[in-house]
Order: structure tokens, then C-alpha cells, then sequence
DNA sequence: GTCTATAGAAAGATAGAC
DNA sequence: GTCTATCTTTCTATAGAC
């Protein structure tokens, strides 16, 4: 074999990271496999490769991207939970769209979409909102007493916002709904 | 013309009712025309003579949904303000989806599709919005001081949480959403 | 592991008949 | 106003070479 060992695993990986890329940027459906490997340079046999079809990548990308996300990670040894929390918030409703970070959360970016897929994708959609909700609900109890309800009515408003945010035509409007879904946030969360 | 006098206008109606029925269950996508005409008994040839296109369709079924939305109808004489918006919220957050109407809610069905459209379904979405949330502001309003923030902040968690409980694979986690969230709401919007 | 070539299906939109 | 026929494009997935 020609290639370095870890060529098919940069491959792979590759091609999850361009397809979420381009499924978040133009949906899932207007995105051909030709364009996924168009952009690594690589064609759709090396696709088939390393995923049994397209159905199974979707799967794939949004447990790797949930991964990802900072609300799935630790909270740095140095910071208190409020403020974590508190910069985990504003970071997850920025206004600034190309602060995103490569992978952004597919809870909101696909919401509406997972309810067509096949069962497994929403299987992976339904741990990764669990997981979230749950993350909040444990960190604002390291500091108060925040009900479930709270924290899953939080969970699924901040989804929303980014989610409604993405489509309005209106920046002006953008701006205000993220900013007051911050401060509603921050007052439910008792992180005043 | 053989035709009776209304004939245009109800096969008009007729695409346009059927073409949201499939897009809400199976998404814009994944619908094709000639899905949408059988429906009704027509051909592709019936549905251009009504729509340009079916990104057109895709618009007008939004604008008409939105018109349907119980929330954007006038209040019943004999109910009082605060009744009125609890029976809105109960049933816009309704667990049996069975009961849902005709034409759901757009907003929370499209919510992250429409980020892939043209502008004019954009536009569409963007005053479906703001009409919803200024419509919620104002009823409550008149009972409270609501803040445009809290009203901002309710509305994108309605949405958020028909939008996510659809696609949640475990049932007993999407009651608690949907039950939560109402009970959040109830207490933002000062109905308790 | 990745390539090219191709099979096979389905879609949006148009043209012209009735 | 609606039909049938057709053009044209695009897509997923597979087969077999290297």
C-alpha cells in the first residue's frame, strides 16, 4: 500500500467534516455526495468507501458534532459554574455568525429536519437534546435549586433561538430575539 | 368552458392544502409534484397552471398557514384575556398530535428549513414571526407589563418545543418537554 | 483506498393538444 | 383548466480496474 497509515482515517474524517459543513450551509437533501467529496478531493468511490450511504453519514455527523459541542465538555478547572455557564450561553446565542464554531450545535440546526429521517437518526438527535438538557439542569445545581422543567424549557429555548434566528430576514430582529433569549436565560438560571 | 364557476379556485386550494399536508410530514424536499397532484386527483399540468413554481407554492402554503394559526385570529367575545392566551399556549404545546389542525404551526415545522430558501420564503417566516410574537406581547399586555424580551423569549420557546418534541424518539421525554415549557410560560407571561 | 464508468431512478419544468 | 408526452438535469449506488 502506497499511503500513509493514517490516510483513510484522515479521509474519513475529512469527509464528515465537509459534509456537516455543507449539510448545516445548504440542508441535508440539497447536498450530493459529489459535492461532499468534491471538497476534499477526493470522489465518490473513496465515499462509498467509508460510509455505507448517506443516510448512515447524516447519522454519523450529528453525534460527532454534538460531541463537539463546549456544552458536551468539562468546565475548565478555573472557572466558577456560574460564569461557565454564563459564557457557555452567550457563546452558544452569538450574534456574530462567523465566530461559529466549525461544528455548530445540529440541535438547532437540524430541528425540523430530523423528524423525516429513519429511526436511527433521530435516535441520535433524542440523546444528543437529552444530554444538553441534562448538562444544564446538573451544572445550575451546583449552584441553586432549578427545577427539570426549567432547565428543559431553557434547553429548547436556546435551540429555538438559534434555529429562528438563522432564518429571519430581519438582522435587526436577529439581534433583539438572541439578546433577549440571553437575558431570559440568565434570569431563569439565577445567574443574575 | 365546461367547467363549474369555482372549479379553478378549489383545485387551487385543493394543491395548496395537500402540498402542506406533505410538507409538514415529510418535508419540502422529499416532496415532489407529481406527490402533490395525485392527491388531488390532478397532473403536473393542473399544477403549473396555478403555481409557477414549486418553491412559489412553497411560500404561499407559509403565508396561508400563518393566516390560519389560531393566534393570529381575534379573541373570543366572551373569554377574558388571560383564558384566551392559556388555551392558545395549551393548545399550540397539545401532547396528542391527532388533534392537531389543519395547518400546524409553520413556524415550528419549517423553523430550520427555511435557512436553505430563497429570500422570498425568508421574508414570508421572518413577518409570520414577528406577527406571532407581537400578538403575544399584546394580549398580555393587557393584563400585564410584559417586556417585549419576555415576549421574544416565550414565542421562540413555543416554536422550539413543538419543533424538538417532534422529532424526539422517546415519548415520555417529549411529554415533560411539552409539559414544561407550558408551565414556563405560564409563569413568564404572568397567567398563574 | 480510491479511481472511472455506468446503471437506474426520479425530479422540475415546458409544449402543445383538447 | 387540465391532460399527456417529453426534455433535461441530477442524484444514489454499484462494478470493476488499479
Amino acid at each position: 500500500m502506497p499511503y500513509p497509515r493514517d490516510h483513510a482515517a484522515r479521509s474519513r474524517e475529512k469527509l464528515l467534516a465537509n459534509a456537516y459543513k455543507l449539510f448545516i450551509s445548504q440542508g441535508y437533501d440539497a447536498t450530493s455526495i459529489d459535492e461532499i467529496t468534491e471538497g476534499c478531493q477526493l470522489t465518490r468511490g473513496a465515499f462509498y468507501g467509508h460510509f455505507k450511504s448517506k443516510s448512515q453519514l447524516y447519522s454519523e455527523a450529528i453525534v460527532h458534532a454534538a460531541r463537539q459541542s463546549r456544552l458536551a465538555g468539562d468546565k475548565p478547572q478555573q472557572l466558577n459554574n456560574k460564569t461557565w455557564i454564563r459564557e457557555l450561553l452567550a457563546s452558544y446565542l452569538d450574534k456574530d455568525t462567523s465566530a461559529k464554531p466549525d461544528w455548530p450545535c445540529p440541535l438547532a440546526f437540524f430541528a425540523t429536519d430530523i423528524a423525516h429521517r429513519k429511526a436511527q437518526v433521530r435516535g441520535a438527535y433524542t440523546n444528543a437534546f437529552a444530554s444538553m438538557s441534562t448538562h444544564i439542569l446538573e451544572q445550575a445545581r451546583t449552584y441553586s435549586q432549578c427545577s427539570e422543567a426549567t432547565a428543559l424549557a431553557v434547553t429548547v429555548m436556546l435551540i429555538g433561538a438559534v434555529a429562528v434566528a438563522r432564518t429571519l430576514a430581519d438582522e435587526e430582529l436577529r439581534r433583539r430575539l438572541l439578546e433577549s433569549c440571553e437575558q431570559i436565560a440568565v434570569a431563569q438560571l439565577q445567574l443574575a
